[in-house]
DNA sequence: GATATTGGTAAGTGTGTGCTAACATATGCC
DNA sequence: GGCATATGTTAGCACACACTTACCAATATC
């Protein structure tokens, strides 16, 4: 339920790149917003998107607010691509032999 | 660059639905259709979507058009997730070791 | 307490997007 | 050829959403 939060986060550019930033060092609003072509509340708002998702946590220092990478959605996200990947697989396998059955009737 | 097709590709509920289903076994549209809560022609466009980011293919039985399952696109959103979460991993690990050293300072 | 710094919030706007209905296209069958 | 079936495409519409500007809230500093 919340992969589909973080799919629809990360789907977005602006919100890809405020999120690949913030991979490399956690950072306050204003440094995100500061090399980003969009405004201060724009990035402000993209984070409550990322935080909702679960991909994003805050924290206070004084009066700047400190953004870092949260691992709780990152965990969901993973394990939503993990099972596609292995069921596509195993799917495949399955079709190969189908197709394997097919060519040698008996 | 195509992660991101796939990522707002599966950002859509409806297309989620679309692409879950036909991770169970592929089908024509008009199948797919049925039991969806949207049109036809909405499910049509919405395959459209998956196919150019590469997570579903299409193939011609007669005048029916199959869809299935489709490796590519899941390989590089696989990767894509895998990095984060390594990316995110090692970040922690720097992070809870300059904790202890800032415990036990000497 | 006044002022400055830092961020979140609200209102308004333009563009994107998901949907439907109507039409166009292609294959199969008579 | 003509009709039926299955699907893609187009036009139009309503809504979501990303963005900016203006404003409000909270903390720090004097």
């Amino acid at each position: 339920m919340s992969v589909e939060r973080a799919l629809q986060a990360l789907g977005d550019p602006t919100r890809r790149a405020i999120f690949d930033r913030l991979r490399k060092a956690s950072a306050s609003v204003g440094e995100l917003a500061e090399g980003m072509p969009v405004s201060r509340p724009a990035v402000s708002q993209h984070l409550k998107v990322l935080r909702t998702a679960g991909l994003v946590r805050e924290r206070r220092e004084g009066v700047r607010h400190v953004y870092q990478v949260e691992l709780r959605g990152l965990v969901e996200l993973r394990r939503y691509v993990d099972r596609l990947w292995g069921d596509a697989l195993s799917a495949f396998e399955r079709a190969a032999r189908a197709q394997d059955r097919a060519r040698e009737p008996k």
